[in-house]
DNA sequence: GATGAATGAGGCTTCATTCAT
DNA sequence: AATGAATGAAGCCTCATTCAT
């Protein structure tokens, strides 16, 4: 299996190559119990020329997250064309979030399972990006609060905690996709946004949930513990 | 640092403090990361009797999985109290789920993270309780539909989509609320209620969003991607 | 070759063995030509014993930088009986010295040739055990000086350069003692007493070999120097 | 940094430059840490022209040490004029060898620290041109014994001892001159004249220092002596 | 005359796991 | 009930060296 064995190839196109089978590697895999030995033979190389190339596993692992998060993000920023109607922009960007994490799912699995779990910097990368699609979405209720003429008094810090609910979901949802065959793009893009946008428009109009006073020990009551010798984990 | 060390405990109590120190290593360092070593030594214990006593990493990894996910799944069920209307039963639900997630990150981590990056045994490990909670949650919304006497005919499959919807939502907000300080389960709970209960009564208004027709290349247009050689990965 | 192989000797046994196989390896390939695996092998033991013992390769060649240091100043030091004049000092301290260099080839290689070629550390741990030897030199021909009732002429500084100079002598000898076949201790100490205890008798009557004014580009001088008057020292 | 990037040079010039960068990172880095990579960036070349001029790893060091040491050879013979008196050729040629050293430290670290320091083959190869200035200095000796009309039985064997611990001196003092800095080649002549000659001097006028008879265990001597009646050299 | 592309071999280090007491 | 002593296997990384142009 791997890359049909060519040789001499010129570095960019082989680059490519490494990165392709480190995303699969360390998609499948995870980034400790993917060894660089595999992903040297899966791009067809020997394993001094991915170093030669990309320096260290951790630096293979980062250059993995840039190509992948850009990837996402520009797809999603894509999909999401700026002529449209907010609620519009909104489907159709997740819609091709969901495209693209069900046609890429191991780079969606480096993105979002392997680089939060190892070490602080690959965290970082990605939640860097993360950032930048929060930001658009959050823009986008903003936008189509205005689009109702109903933004005065939406805090700017309530948007943001519903667009950060949003992104997460839709990530949750993306791992559920690929974990369940059969679940479309549109299909998920669907279900977050029946799930998600009638709740915003309540919202919008004043709308709310409201808790209940905190009624004692109900949640917090550890009493009967399975096991667990020091009270904290 | 670690547990005192004391000699000949009863074996039960040692266990347990292994799987405490099992389980806030694996959280903390990953699966792979985590070393026997480091384990052995935070339990206060020597190596041969981890091993005598769980067998192996892989069975010690699963005995945490087990541990932190019956503890888990008995805090919510324990936290939602039947007697109460669905809506209240939702709220303490996930109150106690946040609550539990806040004290016991490491475990959270590895139930969330970890289990489900190291290969299907664990994953499958998680995914069945996972299912058990869905289905709880499941089993609330229809409640709740009915309490409302609304949309007899709401099909089963849409609502477990919802569910799963609402379920991915919390377990992104529980990370969320690990990484970020100063937020509390109340406010997590209240959070997810606003985004998802407004929207799940809409739902069951009969009022729903509705996707457009499926309008050509606007989601799938791979077009110029980044580097990548093979179309998918 | 190598160790007998023993199972299952205490620790502190382990560690010497594997020191002795190291100095030999360090003192013949050298520190960079040396492999833990050959180590290892010569010391009857498997490699990660070795790293568990001695941490590292570097920490590894520390270890017998000090061992066969302190062995070696405390060879010197127990050679020159304290009670002795001076002369009768000097001549047993070198022949300790020579006797000590000529029964432990490696471990003199390891600190005179590989200490000082691989690193400012390992130079360094060598550095403060030769400036020990340098003083204790200096000691002695102050200590002559005064038997001889000739000290108050005699500046320091310059007496610390005679000592370096002796000191650097003895070091040569015993490299070309190695190297050369059917010279004994008792030789090599002769021949630097004849070569330096007459000079530096000489020197403290008072005679001095005076260096010719700089008579042009003959030596290739730098031109720039230092500009003493006194060329001398 | 390293050799300006010029093209098309004549062979000779760029296997100068080679050898240059060669010497340079020989002396700093050791023959085993020194890489044919860096060598070859710092010569401002690719690898494979390295290999094509110089052949391999050890045959660019053995290049290395001829050229060294010829030019340091050459340089003491230069400084050494025949026509002046023993001692003062004595002197010159010590300041020239002082001199050269101090101009070109990595050229000497090559000669005298690395070339010994791996493998016999190299080795030899220094102490072919060792032996060729210990021989120079043994000439030196014997004529000024004959300058001096002085014992005329003077043992060539032990002239070459003398010689062998003057060149031997003159080596360690190399090494202390180029690590501690203001020093200059004058200084450390003179210091080896003052510490030496006196001693020669004193030695052909008759008078040595007698060591005493060997009394006992305390220098640990090594038995089979040569069994000389006069025990010295 | 010169080089970008490529690799076999080997070194340091760590880990999960067991044996003998 | 508990542990000090020990190792096979494997992973990351680097290096001297060559091929094809």
């Amino acid at each position: 299996m791997g890359a049909v064995k060519t040789k001499r190839m010129p570095r960019a196109v082989r680059e490519q190559q490494m990165l392709d089978a480190a995303v699969r590697t360390f998609g499948q895999r995870g980034y400790m119990a993917a060894s660089m030995d595999e992903i040297a033979e899966l791009a067809g190389v020997s394993k001094p020329l991915v170093y030669l190339y990309l320096n260290s596993k951790e630096d293979l692992f980062t250059a993995c997250i840039r190509r992948e998060g850009t990837a996402l993000t520009e797809a999603v920023r894509a999909g999401a064309r700026p002529g449209l109607p907010a609620d519009r922009q909104l489907w159709s960007g997740l819609t091709a979030f969901f495209t693209h994490t069900a046609r890429h799912p191991d780079g969606w699995a480096v993105l979002h399972l392997q680089a939060r779990t190892h070490g602080e910097v690959f965290a970082a990368e990605v939640a860097a990006m993360r950032a930048e699609i929060v930001a658009f979405v959050t823009q986008l209720i903003l936008a189509a609060a205005r689009d109702a003429h109903r933004d005065p008094d939406l805090p700017e810090r309530e948007v943001s905690g519903l667009a950060e609910a949003l992104v997460g979901a839709a990530e949750s949802l993306a791992d559920w996709a690929n974990a369940t065959p059969g679940v479309t793009a549109r299909q998920s893009a669907a279900t977050l946004m029946n799930f998600a946008w009638a709740g915003l428009g309540d919202l919008m109009a004043g709308r709310r949930w409201t808790p209940p006073d905190d009624s004692g020990p109900i949640t917090g009551a550890t009493g009967a513990q399975t096991g667990r010798t020091s009270p904290v984990t």
